[in-house]
DNA sequence: ACGGAGAGTGAGCAAGCGCTTAGGCCCCGT
DNA sequence: ACGGGGCCTAAGCGCTTGCTCACTCTCCGT
């Protein structure tokens, strides 16, 4: 179906194609433990020998602890990111585009929810610079999220009187998956996904169309 | 308009009942620490300086830094868990009571995004037998909301397929106000929590009334 | 055959952590 | 007048933290 191979969204851990193969292990350790306890309960200690090595090896692969959580997260908000625009320059309906866009960004938070906690609840942890960066990401994310629902309004279909605030309550609902779900819980991340498409095309009062966003 | 004068959801700090003084100081010097920085990152020195004292002060009232954030927690979830429940009890259609639940629940975490991003982002630091306490509540408020939701369902003013997927859905969207509000941001208050209370009516499909929840 | 790069280890350093101790000041009931 | 509790501080203890260092092992091109 798509005719790049590599991976952006799929099921295995988003770690696979780090090289060599103990840093992918680092990272891999890293967004569990940050994931469990946070970053700053997190020691490097901890990191290593989840990944099965000694302290000191962290260091001949990341400069620093913060670096890894940067690596983390700069991937995270780039997947993330990726994940909406994909949705916004699809081909359809504002509402289809919208629907898809929450179902596969909440599907990610789901199916991911490991990453997706450090990603985004860890990112305050950041230095200066790399927070800068990842914020900028941040922008693009509720930037694509708010063309769409912009799209909406201008094609008549959706009734939106706070364009910019039902952006940031799309994306607070989107996001806080990544805080609440759990693999072990009652839903699927498809069956979420699918519910949540369908609320957030009630919330922006998308009509004309099914609440599935599929006409 | 109350017959009971304490506070509990005004726009002061919560904590203005707390004696003596240096204890009360402490918690307020811990909140906006552990907001800022959170709870693993932040050190006694860091909250006894705020609170204008020397590190050792901080233990002649409060046994240890955990005990601190319990206090925080507890008393922040138990506001939050009154607020929702008021709503839930008062007279009124269910749409009017979910509006005012919303509303006042998000206009807290809004007001008091400081205290709130404390309680509901830093409680994974708690101790076991604190953590548990504090998730008891936490399930109570879920249980406050599902039950306004249920009342519409029933009363077939609301059309949710989902009740609890949709219950979880209403409280992230509240939630969430704590980690991205900021006073000196463009909406007030008043404004996010009615603006919410709208977008809530829409995700259960409230209909035989205007979104604002009054007849 | 062998030198050098890459990948790893055990030991440990300086700094900072949560928390304790010993002692001092001030106020109040008797 | 004064003993005692409440409140506070300076100093510092024992431990953990992020990170470094000196060194070893393995593998590979020449």
């Amino acid at each position: 179906m798509d005719a790049e191979p590599k991976n952006t969204g799929g099921k295995a851990e988003p770690w696979g194609d780090i090289t060599p193969d103990a840093a992918r292990r680092l990272v891999s350790a890293a967004v569990h433990a940050f994931a469990e306890r946070g970053y700053h309960a997190t020691t490097t200690r901890d990191i290593a020998s989840r990944a099965g090595m000694s302290p000191a090896a962290l260091y001949i692969h990341y400069k620093t602890k913060e670096e890894l959580l940067y690596q983390i997260s700069k991937v995270g908000h780039e997947r993330a990111l990726t994940i909406v625009e994909r949705a916004r320059d699809s081909e359809g309906t504002p509402a289809e585009r919208l629907a898809d866009a929450v179902r596969s960004f909440v599907r990610w938070h789901a199916e991911h929810h490991t990453t997706a906690r450090v990603v985004q609840y860890e990112l305050g942890a950041l230095a200066e610079e790399h927070h800068a960066e990842v914020i900028a990401v941040r922008k693009a994310t509720d930037g694509a999220v708010r063309s769409i629902i912009e799209d909406g309004v201008k094609a008549g279909v959706f009734d939106v009187a706070d364009v910019r605030g039902t952006t940031v309550a799309v994306l607070s609902l989107c996001i806080d998956v990544a805080r609440w779900f759990n693999t072990a819980g009652r839903s699927t991340p498809d069956e979420v996904g699918d519910l949540y498409a369908g609320l957030v095309l009630r919330m922006v009062g998308a009509h004309g169309e099914h609440q599935d966003g599929r006409p």
